[in-house]
DNA sequence: CTGAAAGCGCTTACAG
DNA sequence: CTGAAAGCGCTTACAG
């Protein structure tokens, strides 16, 4: 049974009990300064007793920061929110932010006006440093940020801008990547599955795959376009069959659509990778689960979020530097899809 | 061109420059009492000019509150986080505090580490409610926040106590309901795709099932369990047409089941709804995009997160009553796989 | 290692 | 409608 007291102890009345100074007893809870055995013991015994909590309030007027970084994700509702980047990214930030002892405060904003309170929230001291994961046009967030000398970092390079700082991944070099591992392995009539026309991910990968292509002399005009998704892959994977029989690998921009050309490519009688080499996009628990089992394009999605958080804390550590900015490299992930007989 | 200012101007500096008393500034941001009208004119051309944004830190600790209410989510990484119910749970909580001037604010703590930080974050005053949806067996954090006197409800019934607040949809009755459709549709032989044993939503719908069938008195046996996902339901619907060939309709505790469920009927050569018909769960976007169209059970996530936000505001409002709960019904969202020919 | 004291930036009875 | 004043609970030079 706890006490249930709708009057928190202060700090004051756990000095009292302790016999110490309320200066004392707040260098035991802030852990900097050196406090002696005895008054420790002596504090934490007393604070203990009452149930002492810190009012963060307090601590955050008088200190003159909060011990808490904030990240903007996308709205509930946004499919951006069900992406498995998404996760992925949250692990890396949090893990970096936890090693240093901060509390990550998610903001999911829904609304134009919840932008707007979102905004006096963050300017108004509430986080020592600001991660955004996502970025609407028209945001005045970030000068609003910047105007308060709030550090502030970008998930993936915002357009326009340049004077930010921000650390992203490399879609471009993933599907130069996966197309020239597919060569290396003998192929020479490579398709693409791309995502949606005007995505930028999906056309940095298309990209990629085009360059590598030209390297390689080889045509690069075997692209369809789908949706990310398991059955657009499969259908998009039908219009390639028809335009070309062929076709000796696949490259799609997404594990999905990989896992639905090939399951395309099984059900028209094309044996993968024996007939056809398919490598898909996120290394995601798809490319493991399909029969067989699927190289993919692995991107350092939790090193970019741990890169994100300790980007921005040497930030609110330095302050006035100028924007750094990062990206990082894919790795291959490969598995029975593309390195069988070939 | 912002001004960059590092020392973000104060009431005091808003105050003295529309020649008005803090007080009265004050009275201006909080707005709540009465002001005259050169008064407020006066203090918010001086709060523009300088960029005046309150410090939330300073307002909580005088006010005694925080105007703002934290959600705990899934840590990301387990797959409740990528479960499309969180979403539209954190879309009816957010329009509800939103309509309130509240703020949501959200926090995933992936570690015992984060949890402990968390409860002192919370408990520190940080917030002035707490929704929880999630829930580790061990946790000390609803004790310790019922200690501080923060009002808490959980989204969904937790198990063991009984002394707290809660909102929840009743799984059961959308188990009955979704069978009790496919009875009036003039079926016989009923399968029931589960998800994994001792999930409690899985058992609640599966519990609806038996019941309803019992009440028809018809055999509720043809029982297979998946994983939720869409082909492990595929697998669960062949090793159920290996047991009855006479299956007539189907019931899968997910979308994505019964979306693999169709697949199978339709690969070995059975028409839906004609020969059988098929029922999903969670109204998600599959089950709009199956050929043809899937039934469905529809919960309330929306609804249940507004409620979950309305009931922790009246806590909070009205100090010292008594726990409450509150527990939504299913609705169906019926399409072609059950109504057409039977 | 410790304490007295000033101060962080706001809100809110209280008196007018 | 307005202002002077106390106070929210903590941190942190400063002096010892």
């Amino acid at each position: 049974m706890e006490a249930v007291s709708r009057t928190p102890a202060t700090l004051d009345q756990v000095a009292r009990a302790a016999g110490v100074s309320r200066a004392t007893a707040s260098r035991v809870f802030s852990g900097n300064s050196a406090v002696s055995q005895e008054a420790r013991r002596a504090v934490e015994r007393a604070a203990t007793e009452l149930g002492y909590v810190p009012n963060s309030a307090a601590r955050s007027l008088a200190a003159g920061r909060s011990e808490s970084v904030g990240v903007v994700v996308p709205e509930p509702g946004s499919r951006l929110f069900l992406d498995p980047v998404l996760p992925r990214l949250l692990r890396g930030i949090g893990e970096e932010l936890s090693a240093s002892g901060l509390q990550m405060v998610l903001f999911s904003p829904q609304s134009p006006a919840d932008l707007q309170r979102l905004e006096q929230y963050l300017a108004g001291g509430h986080v020592d440093a600001v991660l955004l994961l996502t970025l609407h046009e028209s945001d005045t967030l970030p000068s609003r940020l910047r105007a308060r000398g709030i550090p502030t970092v970008f998930g993936g390079r915002p357009r326009g801008s340049i004077e930010v700082s921000f650390v992203d991944v490399d879609n471009q070099a993933g599907g130069r990547a996966a197309t020239e591992h597919l060569i290396e392995q003998g192929r020479r009539v490579i398709a693409h599955i791309s995502g949606p026309h005007g995505m930028h991910p999906a056309g940095d990968r298309l990209q990629g795959f085009r360059e590598a292509m030209w390297n390689a002399a080889l045509r690069s005009d075997l692209v369809e376009h789908a949706d990310f998704g398991r059955d657009s892959g499969e259908l998009a994977m039908e219009r390639l069959l028809a335009e070309s029989h062929r076709i000796d690998a696949v490259f799609a921009a997404s594990d999905e659509m990989a896992a639905g050309a090939m399951w395309a490519l099984q059900v028209l009688g094309r044996r993968v990778p024996d007939d056809v080499a398919v490598i898909g996009f996120d290394d995601s628990a798809v490319a493991a689960a399909t029969q067989p089992p699927m190289s993919s394009v692995r991107q350092p999605i939790e090193d970019m979020g741990r890169e994100m958080a300790r980007l921005v804390l040497s930030l609110a550590a330095t302050r006035d530097v100028g924007p750094r900015q990062m990206i990082l490299g894919p790795e291959l992930a490969l598995r029975a899809s593309t390195i069988g007989a070939g």
